[in-house]
DNA sequence: ATAATAATTAAACAAATATTTAATTGTTTA
DNA sequence: TAAACAATTAAATATTTGTTTAATTATTAT
């Protein structure tokens, strides 16, 4: 085990006031968590193409509409995407221009 | 259930060229799964403003040692974080610029 | 009203993941 | 060489989370 003392105390008392709070972290956490999912990030990233309904969603990604639906309530709660009632169908789109820039920022990532 | 024609058959023949493929997505999923649990965003925001021990990283953030270890592992296989070694101590610092990046947007974000 | 359909919800199950505790490795120093 | 310590690993547990299936809601059209 490791000792309580610190091993450079002077550069964490420069640190710990740059700390975010704990309600911050929790915050930014879930909504990477939003995008951390295979198949939730098929279905923003396919939003990110435009405004689709649950019943192309699922037929373009080859999955069950309950599926999709559980994703979406999942993005919708934490306002990944919002959502366009018209009908019996409901339109999906992502919800602001910080999403677009988040999923940008991934697939550059891993492109280099 | 959703009939399996689609509602916009134009939309989606346009759409589905520009699908990533499975392996970008997960590849892209898991660095954000990387950033998406509570304690170890806290670890990497930590690393974001400086090269830290261990001992240190569960001495800030109060917690032990081994779950230090441990989500520092997982970031290191994702190549979010990089590790030096100098006698009994190891230091973690974060991998690369891209990194900096995605955690400034997570802020940005929740900042509006 | 009834039937048909898009979407959601609920319940059950399966799988993945975070955390704790204890044991181990590897390096330094006495 | 033995003791001390930083870090890692392993095993066990607890919790969360993704997926499936079945049932339900809500809207449109006959």
């Amino acid at each position: 085990m490791c000792e309580v003392k610190f091993v450079d105390e002077e550069k964490i008392s420069i640190v710990r006031p740059k700390l975010l709070n704990d309600t911050e972290v929790l915050e930014i956490a879930n909504i990477f968590k939003g995008f951390s999912d295979f198949t939730r990030f098929k279905i923003i990233h396919l939003l990110s193409l435009g405004e689709f309904c649950v019943c192309d969603i699922a037929a373009v990604l080859n999955i069950s509409d309950p599926l999709v639906s559980h994703h979406l309530r999942q993005l919708r709660l934490l306002r990944i995407v919002k959502a366009r009632k018209q009908g019996k169908m409901t339109y999906y789109s992502l919800d602001d221009a910080h999403i677009l820039k988040i999923i940008k920022t991934g697939i550059e990532h891993i492109r280099e």
